[in-house]
DNA sequence: CTTGAAGTAGACAGGTCGGTCTATTTTTAA
DNA sequence: TTAAAAATAGACCGACCTGTCTACTTCAAG
């Protein structure tokens, strides 16, 4: 793996669970076991690593959810296939994403709100991924681009809304109840 | 409005700002012009200040968004009035909840993610007070308790989504479309 | 006028913060 | 085998952290 990944890995984990704030370089060297020279010699400083680990759960989260998505025929049932997916990531069933904690790209956001900074800029990369992800299986079952936007952004909405709910009120049917809602939103189509 | 109160300001408004773990003690003192020893005799610790500063934001933006929906006739009206009012939030048109940067609970929620401490209790409990409104108003529109309370949480679901793709995304628009989408929603009833 | 509560200013304590530096050891490749 | 590169441990820096303590001031009620 390499001491780099090993930080990031560390990182990662630590920030997700207690926030970035609460979490001090020193700690992340010693579950690591990694050096503080050599983490200086890989990232410039602390926010370097920050942008790292955002960067790092961005690609892990994404390629778990395509996959996932793409395990099921485009359209309606990859659309589908999402609220069962996070369902099992809010149960803990998803070990590559580590025990839940909400979102980490909204939680991440609570503690960089300038828009401008470039942690929070790859936070709204990562959210605008994965909306142009069900934009495409939208545009599989909606007859314009308009209406393929509105379903995407309705099923992102409910998603996010999940989200929140599962995690602020331990809510860990939030996802079956958003699925039933989408369901009942495209059905009639 | 007393020392007291002073703190409770300035906390709330610093910690809503830049997130709790990022602002120190000192800094709260600073700008409110208080003395340490006077938030130590009203707090025993920062972490009572962050519950009080917490309960304060709850108490301010229940109190708004449920007066915000008593201007209007109770059911469809009221959860219409939701989204404007949210929306005229996401604009920073409502001084009282300060400029935005998304839900205070939610971010705050991303730093206490053990659901047994205090401060995340609070945050679950304001959300749940909020659910509590709208499936209050969605009786009013619904044949049975169960309708209630799956149009509820789907107005919830739309709403909190529409926070977290404001904030982190800064699609300042995303109470409107939220609000187009329940429309749709309830319409047929 | 006095007494006591509340607030102020600021030093102080022990600890952690992010970050730099040195000196040594381990690893890697030529 | 040897020289360069990478990683190690840990001292060190100035700043800041939460929280305590002391000494002084303000001010209202009796």
């Amino acid at each position: 793996m390499g001491r780099r990944q090993d930080l990031i890995d560390t990182a990662l984990r630590l920030f997700y669970e207690h926030g970035i704030h609460a979490i001090g370089i020193n700690q992340v060297l010693q579950e690591s076991g990694v050096a503080k020279q050599t983490l200086y010699n890989h990232f410039e400083s602390k926010d370097k690593l920050v942008e790292a680990a955002v960067e790092h759960r961005d690609k892990l989260f994404f390629q778990w959810l395509e996959s996932r998505m793409n395990s099921r025929p485009a359209g309606r049932e990859a659309l589908m296939e999402m609220f069962d997916a996070v369902h099992d990531w809010f149960n803990n069933r998803v070990p590559t994403l580590h025990r839940f904690y909400g979102c980490f790209f909204i939680n991440t956001c609570g503690e960089y709100s300038d828009p401008e900074h470039p942690v929070h800029k790859r936070c709204a990369a990562h959210k605008t991924r994965v909306f142009e992800l069900l934009k495409r299986h939208s545009l599989e079952i909606c007859t314009s681009v308009t209406d393929a936007e509105e379903l995407a952004n309705a099923l992102f909405l409910l998603k996010e809304g999940a989200i929140v709910k599962a995690h602020v009120e331990g809510d860990l049917d939030a996802a079956l109840k958003a699925k039933a809602i989408a369901s009942r939103m495209i059905s009639p189509h």
